[in-house]
This record gives structure tokens, sequence and C-alpha cells, in this order.
DNA sequence: ATATGTTTGGTTGTCCTACAACTATACAAA
DNA sequence: TTTGTATAGTTGTAGGACAACCAAACATAT
């Protein structure tokens, strides 16, 4: 065995609990933007642990741009829209709604994606391509190794744009992915949700050998969202089907 | 005066400076992926700093995922791949060249974004864009105001969106560009590089008036890449003027 | 010989105290 | 009114101490 397979709710940590506690006080409103958070000193008294664990969960809160220490005055949060880095919150992020949304950006980022790696792809960025896809086939088809040379499937066409950028973004994402399918085999076993449509990572992959621009963004486009619209036979926690009708014009 | 204008090049905070210097030390491949670092204390001692600002850089380089730390054992490099946060190195990461690469992002996502948003906005939405709309026309063209007015722009359409990922990642790409226009201007202090486009402004916000998917799309899109085109202007530090032959179809 | 329990050294996690660097405020003096 | 100064409070850094934990070597029993 490779990996011990990291217990899912590990009670470990106290600065990173900390940083998540104060992360969530302020979405939650409990601390306005401007606004100054209580001393160090009163948090490491009011949450019971050492003024060490307090500044290391600042540390992060400042790097990210949550909030802004400033020597001698105090901490005070910024405004939302000034993040530094992005981070989503996984296990409050993670209902069937949100992972929609999810699926909604996913789709945007990767039908571009493709459409600019069909132009510009390698001879070396297809073979990677090519062997990610015989991966996937090789294997059953909700084993682990075929999710992961999906995730490599798509991380590797990102990196076909020769775009930096776009390359981060997508692995971000696969990243949120992976979380997810982890969280839904555990609560929910059935194979069929996380299932491997090689057919039609096939048709994407064709387009990019032939370096058709268009051909990659359709099959992208439409692979990514037959996946999302698997969502709706999970059983997610919140039950707000509301409104998620899509205009897919195009 | 409002705010003091965080000096550019402050030298404060050893634990963000020694973060830093880690993630570098790895991209530039001085560690590998799965490699160990060395000891909290060896680090304190080669790098002349305390064992608790090592803790601190080293905490957010575990939040970002950027290593693994296992108690009792060490600390270990991860694939990039797998860092569950997106941050980018202000100081590195600011050429011309990479400029033009992280206007290609937004501008797929923006372009998507203002198809969403003419389908979906509100009547609240509309009022807040063109709220902002009105500042920037209002404003001398170069001044702080109207590039502010600007970025509320790009955000607030990301908002109408009604998918918070979208408007997160539109959030950090604006705070990006802000940072590099900070830059900009303080190496090089002609207005014309931030010079605010106000005519495809409007463009933009009749078509989301008008609810037009197709014409916001493309306002969006010709607004981003006239952006983008401006930066071949600009006196970036970096030579490498080799190789930025995009493919511009569409 | 294999399996199991134990020791040992080393690493990260947390706590504590102390002091330096810095700031806003109040107060005193010109 | 302005300017300088003292003061209390806050964040930044240093260093030591111990707990929690782990891997590997070692010892013991079956």
């Amino acid at each position: 065995m490779r990996q011990i397979s990291h217990k899912i709710g590990a009670t470990q940590h106290l600065p990173s609990k900390v940083a998540s506690f104060i992360t969530r006080e302020i979405a939650a409103g409990r601390y306005q933007p401007g606004e100054q958070l209580p001393t160090e000193h009163q948090l490491a008294e009011t949450l019971g642990v050492s003024r060490n664990v307090i500044r290391e969960a600042v540390s992060q809160l400042r790097a990210d741009g949550i909030i802004h220490a400033r020597q001698g005055v105090g901490a005070f949060v910024m405004e939302p829209e000034r993040r530094s880095a992005i981070r989503f919150d996984r296990e409050t992020l993670k209902t069937n709604d949100s992972l929609k949304r999810l699926f909604e950006l996913r789709g945007i980022l990767e039908t571009e994606a493709a459409g600019l790696a069909a132009a510009r792809r390698s001879a070396e960025d297809l073979k990677t391509i090519k062997q990610a896809l015989d991966r996937m086939s090789g294997e059953e088809r909700w084993q682990d190794g075929s999710i992961e040379a999906d995730l490599v499937f798509h991380r590797e066409i990102a990196r076909a744009t020769a775009n930096d950028y776009i390359y981060t973004f997508v692995c971000f994402i696969c990243e949120e992915i992976r979380q997810s399918i982890q969280i839904a085999r555990y609560t929910n076993p059935l194979p069929e949700l996380v299932e491997v449509n090689v057919a039609e990572h096939v048709r994407v992959y064709e387009a990019l050998e032939a370096g058709d621009v268009e051909a990659a963004r359709q099959a992208m486009r439409a692979h990514i969202w037959n996946a999302g619209a698997r969502i709706d036979a999970a059983p997610g926690d919140a039950g707000d089907t509301a409104l998620t009708k899509q205009d897919e014009r195009d």
C-alpha cells in the first residue's frame, strides 16, 4: 500500500482549525471589513490555545489577504474582493448545488483550454495525453487508477495550452474535484457516480490530434456538461434544487 | 488621506519572506516532490531566524498544499499539481510576457462570464454595474477612481453570473491586475498604459442591459483583447519578446 | 527463525516567557 | 495652536521546554 489514506476528518493541527474558525466568523459577517479583530492575547485566551497557534493562523489569513495586520496597532478584516489567494473551504462548499456551479466554471475554462490546446499542442503533449487516455481505458471504469488518469488527461490538456496560468487554474479545480469524489465515495460508494466515460475522452483526443479547435471545444464542453449533469443523481446534503436552469446555446 | 499606500518593497515580516524563499527553492527544483525538507531547527539556524518564524512559514506552505508535514517524521514536498490554493508570486511573475498569458486567461473567463451575466443579471445587478460605469466616465481616465471603478465594473459582472466560483476567480484576477498596474505606474508613470476605455465598457453594458448573450460575449472579448494588446507598449523588465505569436481566430 | 514487545533518538506540535519594534493617544511645554 | 514627550497597548521575534508521535534498531518470547 502506497499511502495510508489520511483520515477524512482528522482532528489535528490547531492552527488550521483556528484559521478556519476565524475565516468562517468573517464570512458569517461576525466581523465586518475594516473592523479590528480581537488581539492575539484575547484570541488565545478565548479559544484556549497558545499565542503561537494564533500567530500561525493569523499568518495564514494575512498571506491570503483575508486580514491585514499592522504592527503596534492590530489586525483588520479586508474586503473579500481583495483576497490575494484562492482557497475553498472543503467541508463547507461541497453540496450538490455548489458542485454544479464549480462544474460550470470548469466547463468554461476547459472548453477554451481544449480549443487552445488543439491549436498549440506539441507532439509530446499529444503523447502524454494519449498515455493518460490509454490508462483510462485499460482499467475498470471506477477504479482509482482510472480516476487518476482522468485527472491527468484534463491537466495535460491544460498544459498543452502553453499558458501556465490556465494550467494552474485547471490543476486547482481538478484537485477540488478529486476531493469531492473522495467525499462522494465515502458517503455513497455507488461506483456509477464517479464512472469515467472513455468515449467522450476519445472524442476530445481525436480533435486535439487533428488540430481541430472547434471540435475540441465542443467535445470538451459536452463531456463536462454530461459529468455535471450526473451530479443530480448523487444524494448531496442540501436539497436546494431550485433554479439551476442553465442556458446552453452556442 | 485614507491610506498610507503601503511601501511597495517593504522589508517586513520575516515569515512571509521565509515562505517565499522556500517556495522559490522548491519551484527551482532545489527540492523535488516527495523529498524531505530540512528540519525546522536546521532551517532556523540556516536562515538565522527563530523556529517560530520557520513554523509560521511552514504553516502557510502546508495550508497551500506545497508541503506536507507529518508529526514525528518531517516535512515533505508535494507535487505541484496537488496544490490546494492558488497564489502567484507577485515579484517574480510580472513580466510583460506573463501578463499577456494572464490576460488570455482573463479573456476566457470574463467573456463567458459576460455571456452568463447577460442571461441572468437582475435589475439590481444592472444598477450596480451602471454605477461603476458612470464613475468611470465621470473621472479622468487615468485617475485612481477610474481604475477602481473599472475593476468594480468587471467584478460586478462576474457577480451577476450568480456563480460564486466565477466571482471568486474574477476577483482574484482583478487583484492581480491591480498589483501589476501599481507596479507599472511605479516604474513608468505614463498614463496611457493604464488608461480606461469607456466606450468599450459602454458596449458591454448595453449588451447586458439588452440581455443579448452573444453581444455581451463579443464586446467583453474585444475589450480585454484590446487591453491585453496594449501591454506590448509598456517596457517590461524581461526582454523576452520571443515567441508571443498567438493564434487569434474566432 | 519468526513474531512481538521495548527502547531510543529524532521530528513536529504546543506552550510559556521575555523582549524588541511600532503605534495611537494623552499630556506637557513652547 | 503647534510641537515634543511619555505611556500603555499591540504585533513581531527569540529562545527554551515539554508533549505527541514516528521509524528504526534492539531485545525477548514463541
